[in-house]
DNA sequence: AGTGAAACAGGCGATCG
DNA sequence: CGATCGCCTGTTTCACT
């Protein structure tokens, strides 16, 4: 589970300008490390094994599409044997990005985007709390993304 | 601020593959979207330009890298006008990877790894509370991320 | 805006140290 | 594991539409 141990720092050094420029040419990232192409070429090959890349993606600006509302979400369940098949209701709904299973007061929380303020009250009332094993929820509306960043490598 | 309007059906094609995969040659795109290469390097140059596309980033899994907790956390403040002040030390801490200025009970919401949750109680005291101005905070442990994923295009 | 061609550069497998 | 080589493919620009 934890391959920390099998990373090297020239993994830590390929890592950390891969995931800040997913395009940026397997070259590029040779010369800053002064080793072959085909090197790089490997050791990316060798870290997608691993899982420790899970793959690559454009990042897109949720607002710049339509998106204009951001909010978390904490779930109670009626019975928390309900879990993965409240979950399993949850993965329909395209516009929550993240599912937790958490400790604490909340069973489940989760992020979720929404056209606007409006939209987030009608998906609250029809699709989730329409989710039968879901007692009840608490919203936090998120006014601003201050910011978002990846996990530093090292 | 949106640009919705402007986006169009061969953009949202582009756009829905791209954010799967990072690397997809833009040739591929453009045989799967029947136009040309050069017409596809115009319009992700153009969606970048509208702000569209943020960047592109290789993802990590976090457990791979020696990250065993997620959490996320409420911040309260002690006067609401500590808000930028607060967040530019969040900043400093590089294991917080979201930031978000909300409404409701907390002031600050944020989602932080933490080697293990030894690790992250340590964080908890010595740098978040340390932080004047936060007068205290709310935890909730992620025991699994049950999933995450990009936003639809459409 | 999109096309097609051309020049250039990178990806990636094979083979050797 | 990494380096070198080499073919194939993708990237990017440009004149034309």
């Amino acid at each position: 589970m934890d391959n920390s141990q099998q990373i090297d720092s020239l993994d830590k050094k390929i890592l950390s300008l891969i995931t800040k420029n997913a395009r940026i040419p397997f070259l590029e990232v040779a010369r800053e490390c002064k080793v072959s192409g085909a090197a790089i070429h490997q050791r990316i090959q060798r870290l997608m094994n691993l899982g420790v890349i899970k793959g690559s993606e454009f990042v897109i600006n949720p607002a710049k599409i339509g998106y204009h509302t951001c909010a978390f979400m904490g779930v109670f369940l009626k019975k928390a044997s309900l879990f993965d098949k409240v979950v399993e209701m949850l993965k329909e709904i395209p516009q929550i990005v993240e599912c937790h299973y958490t400790t604490g007061q909340y069973a489940i929380f989760i992020k979720i985007y929404a056209k606007n303020n409006e939209d987030l009250k009608r998906m609250l009332h029809d699709r989730l709390q329409a989710i039968t094993g879901i007692s009840s929820t608490e919203t936090i509306i998120s006014l601003e993304e201050t910011f978002k960043r990846q996990l530093p490598i090292d």
